[in-house]
DNA sequence: AACCAGGGGCCGG
DNA sequence: CCGGCCCATGGT
């Protein structure tokens, strides 16, 4: 993994990637604020920060990015500094997640801000991907502050400060409540999310689970895409249907799940899960 | 230890 | 047009 990078009118520019397909990383679930905006390229936000991102073969465009915001924020962000032919062959162990690999290649496991994952993976539960992406938007377009065409993600504070009437009138449902307690945690300080970050990932998922509405589902998708934990395997219905029928998994129980994935794919069993969630959903 | 509610978008029949 | 299903969880 040795890309180039470079400024250039204003934008950074990345040059000979592997394991990177713009399309995938933001097409498989795990980001719900980027878009399409053109053939190729990708607009959202994250960590405070707009971008415009345009990919065509191995190279990458930052639109209005400077190589100060491309170290701080997007290298880490793309999790460029991570070996994605290493992973593949490690978790490499049957035809199955082959397939799966070879379907998603490119797939990148983003590391995201811990805050927004937190609340967007309680929106996430028993929804849609259309329907997630609406009320984080709603969230963003009303409470985030502007970068210029675009909201961030709303602070702590800003979400602890809406009461659970408004949450509900932006299409929350009953989640309603989650988001307002998560919020008011974390504003007020009782959940640290930089202590939380320094957990060991048994410690934190406890942590997250101490919360009303994280069970292990939300929590594992907090760990695995907002805290860096690539051994963590959030088990969701595609993966617990590909675990019953490909790996001949009966009665599908997150116990089973976890002790196979753990024992295939070890320290990147995450990855694995993305691959064959990414492959199994047929995105593309 | 099984249900069941809670919202709404989406999709197949 | 409608019923089942969603990157689940809490409550009973």
């Amino acid at each position: 993994m040795s890309y180039t990078v470079f400024a250039k009118a204003g934008d950074t520019i990345i040059e000979n990637l592997t394991d990177f397909e713009l399309s995938r990383i933001f097409d498989c679930g795990q980001c719900f604020r980027f878009a399409r905006s053109c053939e190729n390229q990708w607009t959202g936000a994250a960590f405070s920060r707009k971008l415009t991102a345009l990919q065509t073969g191995d190279r990458l465009i930052l639109k209005d990015t400077s190589l100060a915001d491309f170290y701080d924020i997007w290298e880490g962000f793309f999790d460029l500094k991570c070996d994605y032919s290493l992973i593949r062959e490690a978790i490499s162990t049957d035809e199955t997640i082959n397939e799966a690999i070879k379907k998603g290649y490119g797939i990148r496991i983003l590391n995201q801000d811990t805050w927004e994952c937190l609340i967007s993976f309680i929106i996430s539960q028993n929804n849609n991907i259309p329907r997630i992406k609406k009320i984080i938007e709603a969230l963003c377009e009303r409470y985030g502050e502007d970068m210029g065409g675009i909201k961030a993600f709303p602070t702590p504070q800003a979400l602890a400060a809406v009461c659970v009437e408004e949450l509900h009138s932006l299409g929350t449902g009953y989640r309603d409540e989650y988001i307002s307690l998560a919020a008011r945690s974390v504003a007020e300080g009782r959940l640290d999310l930089n202590k939380l970050n320094a957990m060991e990932t048994p410690e934190a998922r406890s942590t997250l689970l101490s919360l009303k509405g994280i069970g292990g589902k939300v929590a594992d998708c907090i760990l695995l895409f907002g805290m860096g934990r690539k051994e963590v395997c959030p088990h969701d219905v595609w993966v617990k249907r590909i675990f019953a029928e490909k790996y001949g998994i009966t009665a599908v129980t997150e116990k089973k799940g976890y002790e196979l994935a753990k024992g295939k794919w070890g320290q990147y069993a995450g990855v694995a899960q993305q691959y064959l969630f990414y492959s199994e959903r047929g995105f593309s």
